[in-house]
DNA sequence: TTAGATGCAAATAGTTTGCATTTGT
DNA sequence: ACAAATGCAAACTATTTGCATCTAA
């Protein structure tokens, strides 16, 4: 856990500002930093009891409250449930994918958003400390699936979307 | 409201999509619409309430939901709270800039992103129908607010955050 | 006419808060 | 040592669901 970069400088910042490396507060960026997938509330609970069943549902808000404060990760809304917290890289920058049928969501690493944004927050007199870039649509499998069925149908019908 | 493309466009997708148009559907889009700020299920429910009384907030959700489904509006999430939905532009564009310290909400219109996304899209073999960005830091004001902070206490103290 | 949508109220999540106790510095 | 953080349980808020009624097509 120690080689995690965003995990160690999660804490780092926690460190920094003031703020006390409590037991829970590891615990809940480890279960985030580990996982850097999108977790909701009710997942990062369920991890972090595995590890420690003495930690509470509340100390885990409050967690995930200060690290969104300091902006080490985000919540992010998709498919209209409970919000999903990410860890954010060095940079302030997260960018996924989410597909509309399967609900996949995929990581997209490499992006050059940074430079359009240098060039906006300029514009409007913004100082940038981070970003969540979510892009939805079909993914590949999906779509490849579409085209099978599109295939089967030829001739007897037409797929209303 | 008729002049309003989003809203038109909105409604049209409901029914081509083989939905009702119903009262509650039509409300709820036209709130969303006019209001095109950030709105969350709550603010939502007030306005539509002055407009009808008689609309209850189960049909809210309910059109939200079918909204959301339809890619017509999208739910975001900020500052921890309950989603807020904000209305995509035609091509499924949307992106804001948040500030850190008082919140506010800044659209941001001029944004050549889609250059981006269509080589992510094509990388991946995604098919795209939309995307939100949300850029958060400080704005001009509490930009220039804190240097004025700044320079009231030269030689007295630092601050801390 | 009738399947689909609504409004209500009750049920169910999801999140926050108060407070006595514990813990990191 | 002591302010800050925790865990618990209760309070609160947000959302969903069942069902009788209504309404758009």
């Amino acid at each position: 856990m120690k080689d995690n970069i965003l995990y160690s400088r999660g804490l780092q910042k926690v460190k920094d500002c003031g703020y006390k490396l409590t037991g829970a507060r590891q615990t809940v960026l480890q279960v985030l930093c580990e996982n850097h997938i999108h977790l909701t509330s009710a997942e990062i609970y369920q991890y972090v009891k595995e590890r420690n069943p003495k930690i509470g549902r509340a100390s885990i808000f409050r967690a995930l409250d200060l690290f969104t404060e300091l902006s080490i990760i985000r919540p992010t809304y998709y498919e209209a449930q409970s919000p999903h917290y990410i860890v954010l890289a060095e940079d302030g920058h997260h960018a996924h994918f989410i597909c509309n049928q399967c609900d996949r969501v995929i990581e997209i690493e490499e992006c050059q958003i940074n430079n359009i944004l240098g060039e906006l927050s300029a514009l409007h007199n913004l100082t940038m400390t981070g970003h969540v870039l979510e892009v939805y649509g079909v993914c590949e499998s999906c779509g490849s699936r579409d085209k099978q069925i599109d295939y089967d149908v030829v001739g007897s019908a037409t797929r209303s979307n």
